[in-house]
DNA sequence: ATACCTTTCATACCAAAGTATGAATTTTGG
DNA sequence: CCAAAATTCATACTTTGGTATGAAAGGTAT
């Protein structure tokens, strides 16, 4: 930092010398200060900039940016195993996955119950089973659960 | 960035007003082109910095973080900017957005409204209203489809 | 074989969610 | 200041979700 300060120094230095040059060339050939202020205000509003830029370039904020990209088949594999692990030690069986899984697709009873080919009596069974093994009262609670617990996407 | 360049070259417009009382301030009273020099230096030095700030403020550094998703034409820029963005594009007031963002933690519309202090019939309107918006029928399809949007987290 | 788990289904009942309609109040933008 | 949008609330009604209970059928491990 101190370094770059004198390097500052030295530029400012050097610039003052270049003035002198500027400024009589600049009055003596056409004798207008309206030039020369302008070169000047030119010259230093630059500076600024750079210097400005020089000073305080680490002052960086950090965004997360989504990169959208389809899951690597070597990825897909490790999430799927632990899905598995956390599903069996959740007490969760297949079956009542599969619902869960449609139900955070925004699924109805109903429609799930069509999917799978059974009755709305047998979904609302696993349903039931299913928030009691996330120890939770809605089928919102259980998908904000399930996907906090990365059991499902 | 049109309306910053517009006050910026106001800045410049005043400055150069001003310039000109220094300038014969300064040259008549004092006969001095050094001060006058130093003066000027000083005020595009700091403009310069200013305006350098100004105009680079964004350039930040962006971590990828990578997502498993199906790219969206409407995402490509900031996920936070991109959010106000849509959520204005879906017509979605920033009460129903915040009623959106509890729906998604998996709440009760009572809940909802003991931690809004207003009442169910309340929610429950500001709900009715966000199916429409999002064309949907219930809640859990809201939650997937705001998700699946990037209009909530 | 039988004890256990999973999956299936039903019935009944209560709670929560969602719709429709209308209206009062507040905020906001021109 | 005025019009439009947003927020608030109520009432009545329908639909969906969730609980409780009981039961039948199929698979499996001991």
């Amino acid at each position: 930092m101190i370094k770059r300060f004198a390097i500052y120094g030295i530029l400012v230095a050097v610039a003052a010398i270049s003035l002198q040059l500027i400024q009589y060339k600049l009055l003596i050939i056409n004798n207008s200060i309206e030039l020369y202020s302008g070169v000047l205000a030119l010259i230093f509003t630059i500076t600024g900039i750079y210097a400005g830029q020089r000073l305080t370039r680490k002052k960086e904020v950090v965004i997360e940016k989504l990169v959208y990209a389809t899951p690597d088949p070597v990825m897909t594999s490790l999430p799927i195993e632990v899905d598995e692990q956390l599903r069996e030690k959740l007490g969760i069986s297949k079956r009542e996955f599969e619902i869960l899984e449609l139900m955070s697709h925004g699924h109805s009873n109903q429609e799930i119950a069509d999917k799978l080919f059974v009755s709305v009596s047998t979904v609302k069974t696993h349903t039931s089973n299913i928030f009691l093994k996330l120890d939770v009262k809605r089928r919102t609670a259980a998908v904000k659960k399930a996907q906090d617990l990365n059991l499902i996407a």
